[in-house]
RNA sequence: GGGCCGUUAGCUCAAUUGGCAGAGCAACUGACUCUUAAUCAGUAGGUUGAAGGUUCGAUUCCUUCACGGCUCACCA
């Protein structure tokens, strides 16, 4: 990646020079008056007044003739075009001028007025070199389009394409727009441990690090979930986190070893007061963020408008295949559905894993609009409450949009004893083989005895959602530096 | 990890059946005082991802490797 081209050395040779004349081609500040935008928002004030202006930007095109030349500034998304003249400059710094790169940094005053082609656009009288560039950017009419180059000198991708700079744009609002809708009901934003000494709160293998002065190994966390519950013991009602987790897990268009995760715990909640506060919360942020509460994903139309159609485990599978819910009804049956369509199966998996499996395997990729799925398996949902008609379930539910899992909601287990019952449960299926049992928790289960409060907690996937919001069909798409294997 | 596809100039892409590796933009030199994918004339730029192999001759065919994309498995 770091070959000398010839246009390097040319670059390096004009910084070169520009020193021996006693530039210092990176200054530490410049004065703007303006913006590029602001310029272009306040035009017919500023021309009509004549003001003279001092704006910066980095020179993205260039178009010479001979004693004058167009040029256009940009920063922060906007551009703003400029005319130099040499009867303007004097013709020493019209020559210095025209040593000028495009992707150079440069500040200029002048005054503003409206070409020939009615294009705004300053008239330079000095010109102050800003930061010198020694490497040019990509191709101005096609863009940057290797997806490698892309993911991996992000910055070029940025500047070299607007729709990628609208996707994390976007991004940040939609996060802004959680925080104020979770802030104006009364939630308090909370950061709890990224380095945890047991992995805790989801299924999923972990990183493992290691603290030199403790001497202790500790886990990059996998989720926050066991640390936000202590603070519902701790009397917080309402709390979230907006932060990363860490599962060492393979990569995939949906999967990236760091990934953005909204949480979030509501005291004196159950999961279906969290479902009719999930589809208001998002099709909220729809109406704020995109100005509707439609999407458009993959050339369809998701309809984010509430209600949400709500379905048991089971009912969506029989809805989704022609497989009964009856025909599910025990280990054996269950094994043998899997059989017949070709799951493969681990040893060690019980029913209820089995029975996740095949909705994973024949629902899922159809649930398109949203779809909040109730009602899982008590033997794979280790930390949450059961429907007190029926303790082989849950109350939990995972929202489905464009065929992506982008929620998952449960009514929290508060009793301790219940609690000890599902992880000593875990250990022994971790002794049994299956590597992403859960760990007893042994400080947790301390809290619990102390008291909380019954609670519903959620946890809403910010990539994801952030896919679906800005019609991404990957998620290293809103992942501004995607995890990639390293460069030789 | 498996399968499929890809990697050619700074960027975007060509290259016939295996027969001299090219174009546009960017760069360099020159001309040009309202251009905007500026224009015109000229110049330079390549270990064709890497290493092997087949062949008189390989960007092209074969093998291995690296990196990327899609997909399957695992997961959210």
């Amino acid at each position: 990646m770091a070959n000398l081209s010839d246009e390097r050395k040319q670059r390096q040779h004009k910084l070169e020079e520009l020193r021996n004349k006693g530039i210092n081609p990176y200054p530490q500040r410049y004065e703007r008056t303006h913006s590029p935008a602001e310029l272009v928002r306040q035009k017919d004030k500023l021309i009509a007044d004549e003001v003279k202006i001092k704006t910066a930007g980095r020179i993205v095109t260039w178009r010479g003739h001979g004693k004058t030349c167009f040029a256009h500034l940009a920063g922060n998304g906007s551009q703003i075009q400029i005319y130099v003249r040499q009867d303007q400059l004097g013709e020493a710094d019209y020559q210095q001028f025209k040593q000028l790169d495009i992707a150079d940094f440069i500040g200029v005053e002048g005054t503003l007025f409206h070409t020939r082609t009615n294009e705004l656009t300053i008239v330079v009288e000095k010109f102050t070199l800003l930061s010198k560039s020694l490497r040019p950017l990509p191709e101005k009419w096609h863009g940057l389009k290797d997806v490698e180059t892309r993911y991996r000198q992000r910055y070029l991708d940025l500047l070299a394409n607007p729709d990628v700079r609208r996707i994390f744009l976007l991004r940040s609002q939609l996060i802004q727009a959680m925080r104020d809708y979770l802030n104006r009901q009364e939630f308090i934003e909370v950061e709890t441990p990224m380095m945890q000494p047991l992995p805790g709160g989801a299924t999923a293998r972990p990183f493992i690090t290691h603290h030199n002065a403790l001497d202790m190994d500790l886990y990059l966390r996998i989720a926050p979930e066991l640390y936000l519950k202590r603070l519902l013991v701790g009397g917080f009602e309402r709390v979230y986190e907006i932060n990363r987790n860490f599962r060492n897990e393979g990569l995939s268009t949906e999967h990236n070893p760091e990934f953005t995760m909204l949480e979030f715990y509501m005291a004196y909640a159950d999961y279906n007061k969290l479902m009719d506060f999930t589809e208001n919360f998002i099709a909220s942020l729809a109406q704020t963020v995109l100005g509707k509460q439609q999407l458009e994903y993959a050339d369809k139309t998701i309809e984010l408008a509430p209600p949400w159609k709500r379905l048991t485990m089971l009912a969506a599978i029989a809805t989704h295949s022609s497989i009964k819910e009856a025909e599910l009804g025990d280990l054996q049956q269950a094994k043998a559905v899997a059989q017949g369509l070709n799951i493969p199966l681990d040893k060690h998996d019980t029913w209820g894993k089995i029975v996740q499996k095949v909705f994973e395997h024949v629902a899922e990729p159809k649930l398109f609009q949203p779809t909040f799925i109730i009602d899982f398996p008590t033997e794979v949902s280790p930390l949450y409450k059961s429907k007190p008609d029926n303790p082989d379930f849950v109350e939990r539910f995972e929202l489905y949009i464009g065929g992506k899992e982008i929620a998952n909601a449960f009514s929290e287990l508060n009793d301790p004893q219940d609690q000890r019952r599902r992880f000593e449960a875990q250990v022994a299926e971790r002794a049994a083989g299956d590597e992403e049992a859960q760990h007893l928790d042994e400080d947790f289960l301390r809290a619990l005895e102390h008291g909380m409060p019954p609670t519903a907690g959620e946890g809403i996937g910010i990539d994801r959602l952030v896919m679906l919001f800005t019609n991404s069909q990957s998620i290293r798409e809103v992942i501004l530096f995607p995890q990639l294997r390293g460069e030789k």
